[in-house]
DNA sequence: TAAGAAAGTTAGACTAACCTAACAAATAAA
DNA sequence: TTTATTTGTTAGGTTAGTCTAACTTTCTTA
């Protein structure tokens, strides 16, 4: 049995190693990072990890997950948008207040229950922030690529999820208006600092290339099912 | 902010010294019983919230709750009883299963979570025991006090709620075929070892005097509405 | 009312997760 | 290729919550 604390760390590896378009490795540094701790917490904890043979690591090494440590990773993260979903839709939740909750949630042990509340649900495949919902074995059927700074000036594109969370970037994105499945018009690209001027329903913003950075987003030739040179996904 | 085991503790008291027939004031023993710990810990563990003023407490002295700890204690045990019911009506959780999945849920910290699962519940007032659900105010609006025990022999009486939620008895409890709201028939008393004989739908049991002090009934006066000289609730 | 039993306390130890400060290795830049 | 920077590790310390073993107080009962 893994504890709360040994679940997050899988998690935050999966995600770092495994979702979308990232690469298949992570380091002490980035992974203290994600999870909010200090480097040397994150190395006691990359021990204890290796002995139970949940992780690959080596002294001064790159961190990759062994297939048991893939399993329980991605399905803590298959809890946590199961709640997501649930919090959103039958509890009413906005789009930025469901993380924090199901980062509890996502940590309550019973078999039953998650199978339960996946049928509940109706075998949902996306969360409200349009990420993918890993199936009951742990299966994800699609991941995103593209992120909103690949898209040239004049192109459409449509956002299909967020890669950042937080609340205070969900709250940034509805003021500009966005949400799952709007059509983004990029209108130009600012050659010095890379600001994007975006065109949503209608309404003009100017955004930053960090907030660019954290919108997933499938092209226009995906869009109409063609080929796509982006692998959006 | 109270941690999840000062949670327990509070919970534990409550249940100890404000529900239904129970005492008004707790000891160390009876406390490190319920939880399933040693009298040492929770020694440490009263220091501990006698210095945040969540109980009364002097040393050798029994236990009781403070106003801020009884509303503390409640609350969690509101939480318990959504989440059993919750557990319960909409995943399809049978009677024994759903206690143990909500001794977790309960301590998942989020106001909007409670208020938004009690009205989508339908604002429930018994969870799937029987036993009362306290209100958002922390009121608890009925109480159970005679047991199957305080039925004399020849009498009718109505299974209410159970006072042991643990897996075992419950699992005994269907045996039998008793449920919420089912008439017992009490058909006679052993005077050596106080067995009783009892009728549920026809079927005829006998069960043991501890299994009898665990069914919280109604006496025949208050299931007709007539005054009660048993105090039934 | 005095002894034995029950209830409660203290001291000392352990584990899981965290930290800071100092150090070592690996990588990038000059 | 040497140095500076970044990344990673180690040592030592803290806190919360648990334990066992030994002790003290209070209660019960003969």
């Amino acid at each position: 049995m893994l504890s709360y604390t040994e679940e997050n760390y899988l998690k935050a590896l999966f995600q770092l190693t495994k979702e979308n378009d990232r690469k298949k490795e992570a380091g002490t540094n980035e992974l203290a990072a994600h999870l909010g701790l200090k480097p040397a917490t994150v190395n006691d904890m990359l021990k204890k990890l290796k002995e139970k043979k949940l992780i690959n690591y080596e002294k001064y090494g790159k961190i990759t997950l062994t297939k048991t440590g893939m399993k329980a990773g991605v399905e803590v993260l298959r809890k946590h948008r199961l709640w997501e979903t649930f919090l959103f839709e039958k509890l009413e939740f906005s789009w930025d207040e469901v993380h924090q909750v199901a980062e509890q949630l996502e940590h309550i042990q019973s078999q039953k229950l998650i199978d339960s509340l996946d049928k509940f649900l109706n075998y949902p495949e996306f969360d409200p922030h349009g990420d993918v919902i890993p199936n009951s074995k742990g299966e994800i059927k699609y991941s995103y690529n593209t992120t909103l700074s690949d898209i040239e000036p004049g192109n459409i594109c449509k956002m299909v999820a967020v890669k950042d969370n937080s609340a205070p970037f969900l709250q940034y994105v509805i003021e500009v208006g966005l949400g799952i499945n709007n059509e983004i018009k990029v209108v130009s690209k600012n050659p010095y600092d890379e600001m994007l001027k975006i065109e949503v329903n209608g309404k003009t913003s100017n955004v930053s290339r960090k907030f660019a950075d954290n919108i997933y987003i499938i092209c226009s030739n995906c869009m109409k099912g063609k080929s796509c040179k982006l692998n959006c996904r």
